[in-house]
DNA sequence: CTGAAAGCGCTTACAG
DNA sequence: CTGAAAGCGCTTACAG
């Protein structure tokens, strides 16, 4: 800093404000200033500029998994709104392993960011509350109580709710359920599932089979709903990889879809889109979900608020080619 | 610092030692220390620790895309070889925006960074070079001449020669290319197919329909193919999305994946293993890529290379669903 | 293991 | 806009 203040024949304060980019500072100066640091190849040294000012204005974003395209859509959402905000941000992910979460976390603490925000993360409740201590955090997809931790919830009941009135305004009414087992949002799909039925006067047709996030699951589980005495005209799935498998079992049987069944998926994911899948799922509001996590950080982080508050996300239905009115009928 | 070294009874000078896991700290002394700083919350300080020992041991990582798995497994590799070699990491994503790219590479130089690790950035050459100035630096997925970035690439050439030598040993001579247009190792792969074909002594099959990597390029791609004169019998696709989209097509037409036509993609990417889509495609070494290029990045930071190298990692063959002896003939 | 000192590269506040 | 000073929270080197 000293040599580019001399290079430039300004003041070491002066060069300070130019990286500040103060208003008090003559465009010339300016000028001078960027024309010698450019020269010498001067770039400010942000650990310093940090240490000094004590104040870093940076967000730590911790993803569960990368090669989930699930989460690169709420980071969308997380990145736009810090970078609109003017925060910047050190970014991380766990790759399904909580010890290298729980690295990360602590990596971000020692940069000392101003606040964390947590895509679905894997470590366990106690461990994660003892890590993030008293820094303002924000968890997507997973619910916590804790005062300095706000969370973003999607509605998995209505959105299986959705898939369920939709299907039985095509005429359906036997629709069997594959379940996600423990994974996230399962539980409160399966719910979902349970009340819809019954509210359509359809509880004698209730039918869950126990599945996972998965392809085979799906496929499994399709493979046992056509065992059955009774083979429902449509299956909910838990997720869209697990509808595919479902397809991929009903196709097996020489069954077409949707003539011969109508299959509803869940997320929107890329393979939902494909020509050849033509999924009808459900949709849920994953950059918004991202974009308000920081919302409600930069409010505690701020000030403006220091109670815990919880979003819940409304999604949406997509219809493909998958769905349609039955054929077969019991 | 100063309050932990108070209330565990010892000097500062001491703490810091613990926090640098010297081993001529005793275990009682460690462990007072490690108790003070639990009950009083400190951390130490990493920018403060960075800034007085002049070294960061820290790699910057540019992901082209979040939402492509196919950085992610790259990504996979680069990250457990620098867990592995004791650096840390810096990430970020440009998310297809090359100022975006810029604004990360920027960021990592201002906390500097041990060197860069770039994943098929796209910003355009002078830039990056005037960016990245004498860093050392490695690309994956991209050639570039300069004197402190490696690079690590992908043979194409030889994977289309792979998918073509597969499609010929099964019988098949009438075999198209949809191409992947500008998109990365398009041209080289294309370049393989024409080589492929010369050398079974099939050039006057040689049939390329221009694309990109879309779905829809695929489907548009298979429906030329299908009002050609003389239908071929197999497709090699620049990608398994294009290849999807010439079978949604195929599926379209009423013809058979793989009696009726044999279908081979490149990538092996999550929609190729889909039992739905089962697709015979080329495997790159992705993960391998990543850890190749730190390898190359840290032989560099510590001296032991100083001439820049280009490594070239060979694909390989896998067979699915997509293929078979044609039934057709010419 | 302690203690005092210097320094990392900046920001901040202030008198001029 | 300058210049001198203090300080951010550490590491490093050293005498004891």
């Amino acid at each position: 800093m000293e040599d580019v203040a001399k290079a430039a024949g300004v003041s070491r304060s002066l060069v300070s404000l130019v990286y500040q980019s103060s208003p008090k500072v003559s465009a010339q100066s300016r000028r001078q200033v960027e024309r010698a640091a450019a020269r010498l190849g001067y770039r400010p040294n942000e650990m310093a500029r940090r240490l000094a000012s004590r104040t870093t204005r940076t967000f730590g974003v911790l993803l569960n998994d990368i090669h989930n395209p699930f989460f690169a859509e709420v980071h969308d959402g997380v990145q736009a709104m810090i970078e609109e905000s003017g925060y910047k941000l050190l970014m991380g992910t766990g790759d399904r392993n909580s010890r290298r979460e729980a690295e990360f976390i602590s990596t971000f603490l020692d940069h000392r960011v101003d606040g964390l925000v947590m895509l679905s993360p894997r470590i366990p409740d106690a461990e994660l509350l003892n890590l993030v201590g008293s820094t303002p955090g924000v968890l997507v997809g997973r619910a916590i109580r804790s005062n300095n931790i706000d969370c973003v919830l999607n509605n998995d009941d209505s959105g299986a709710k959705l898939a369920i009135d939709h299907l039985v305004s095509l005429g359906h009414s036997s629709i069997a359920h594959i379940s996600g087992g423990n994974g996230a949002g399962a539980k409160g799909r399966v719910e979902g599932y349970l009340a819809a039925m019954r509210s359509h006067g359809l509880e004698k047709n209730i039918l869950v089979v126990p599945g996972e996030y998965t392809e085979e699951a799906g496929t499994r589980g399709a493979e046992q709903l056509l065992a059955t005495k009774q083979v429902p005209t449509a299956i909910f799935a838990a997720n869209d990889l697990v509808a595919a498998g479902a397809m991929a079992a009903l196709a097996k049987a020489g069954l077409k879809v949707p003539r011969d069944f109508s299959v509803v998926g869940y997320d929107n994911a890329a393979l939902a889109r494909l020509g050849l899948i033509s999924l009808t799922t459900i949709e849920q509001p994953l950059a918004e979900s991202g974009a308000d996590a920081v919302r409600l950080l930069i409010e505690r982080v701020e000030g403006e608020r220091t109670r815990p508050v919880t979003h819940i996300m409304e999604p949406a239905l997509v219809i493909r080619g998958s769905t349609a009115r039955p054929t077969r009928h019991r």
